[in-house]
DNA sequence: ATGGCACGCATGGCGTGA
C-alpha cells in the first residue's frame, strides 16, 4: 500500500499538479490539506478522471482536508466528535482495507502569544484524546498531513533562529510529541534517521527552494505493527519546482501489506 | 532587522499562511 500527503495549498490551483502527481505515481491512497474550496464548489468533475474516490470537507477560503483512495472507504468521519467545535475542515478519518487513515491540517498557531497558538496546542491534545478513543497502538493506522511543527532541530533551516516560530517552538514540539507518543511513529525518520529532507519552503524568500531553506512539516505516521511494515519513504521534491506550485510538497511512504 | 509571495474573496485591499 503506498500513502502520499499533499499541503496543496489551494486543490483548485494545483489540479495540474495533483492529477500529474496521481497518473504519475500511482499511490493507492493521497491526502490533501488546504484544499481552501467548500465541499459545493470542490472541483469533483475535474479530479473523475484520475479514477480516485474522493472524501473531502472544506470551508470558504480557508482549511480543508481530502482523502482521495484508490478503493472506497469502507467509512469516513468528519473532525472531532468531543463534544467540542468539530474542525472538520482540518481532520478527516477514512477507513481503508480495515486502517484507518487519519487526515490532519493541525492550525499553524501565528505567534506564540496569539489566541490561535494557544488553539494549536489545545489541538493536538485533543487530538492525542481522538486517538485513544478511536484507535488502537496494536493495531494498524496511519496519521499524516500538514502538522506544522519541525519536531527535531535538523527538521529547519536555522533553527537557533526560529526557537520563538509557532512551528519550531518548544511547547509546540512538545505538543506533536507527546500526540505522537500515543503510539505513532514517524516512517520517514525511521527509514532516513539523520537524513535532512524538508517538505515546506516558503515562497517569500525565492531563493528559498535554491538555498534549501525550508522545513520539514509534513509527516506520515505509522502505528508500530505498519510501521514495521513500512519499506519506502520519500519526500518528491519535484513538484516544488514545477510551475505554479505549492510551497509544499509530496510525502509519500509504502507499505508491505 | 525586516520583508519577501501566493491564495481567496461581499476583491482596487485584507486576512491568512509558516
Amino acid at each position: 500500500m503506498k500513502i502520499a500527503t499533499f499541503n496543496a495549498n489551494s486543490v483548485r490551483k494545483r489540479l495540474p499538479i495533483v492529477l500529474a502527481w496521481l497518473e504519475q505515481h500511482k499511490p493507492d491512497v493521497l491526502c490533501l490539506q488546504e484544499t481552501k474550496v467548500q465541499d459545493s464548489e470542490f472541483p469533483l468533475l475535474a479530479l473523475t478522471p484520475s479514477g480516485y474516490h474522493i472524501t473531502f470537507r472544506g470551508m470558504k477560503s480557508y482549511n480543508g482536508v481530502a482523502t482521495l483512495s484508490r478503493h472506497k472507504p469502507e467509512a469516513v468521519f468528519y473532525g472531532f466528535d468531543d463534544g467540542e467545535e468539530p474542525d472538520d475542515s482540518r481532520l478527516l478519518r477514512v477507513i481503508i482495507g480495515g486502517i484507518p487513515i487519519i487526515n490532519t491540517y493541525v492550525p499553524q498557531g501565528f505567534e506564540i502569544d496569539s489566541p490561535k497558538y494557544a488553539y494549536k496546542l489545545a489541538w493536538y491534545k485533543r487530538l492525542r484524546t481522538y486517538f485513544e478513543k478511536h484507535l488502537s497502538p496494536q493495531t494498524p493506522a496511519i496519521w499524516c498531513g500538514d502538522m506544522n511543527v519541525a519536531p527535531r532541530p535538523m527538521d529547519v533551516h536555522g533553527p537557533e533562529k526560529h526557537l520563538n516560530h509557532v512551528c519550531y517552538h518548544e511547547a509546540a514540539r512538545k505538543a506533536y510529541e507527546q500526540t505522537a507518543a500515543w503510539g505513532f511513529e514517524d516512517v520517514f525518520v525511521k527509514l532516513y534517521p539523520t537524513r535532512q529532507q524538508f517538505t515546506f519552503w516558503d515562497y517569500r524568500a525565492p531563493s528559498s527552494l535554491a538555498a534549501n531553506k525550508g522545513w520539514r512539516i509534513d509527516h506520515m505516521m505509522a502505528t508500530a505493527p505498519l510501521a514495521e511494515k513500512c519499506v519506502k519513504a520519500d519526500v518528491d521534491v519535484e513538484p516544488r519546482r514545477a510551475k505554479d506550485p505549492s510551497d509544499h510538497t509530496f510525502l509519500w511512504a509504502e507499505f508491505s501489506i
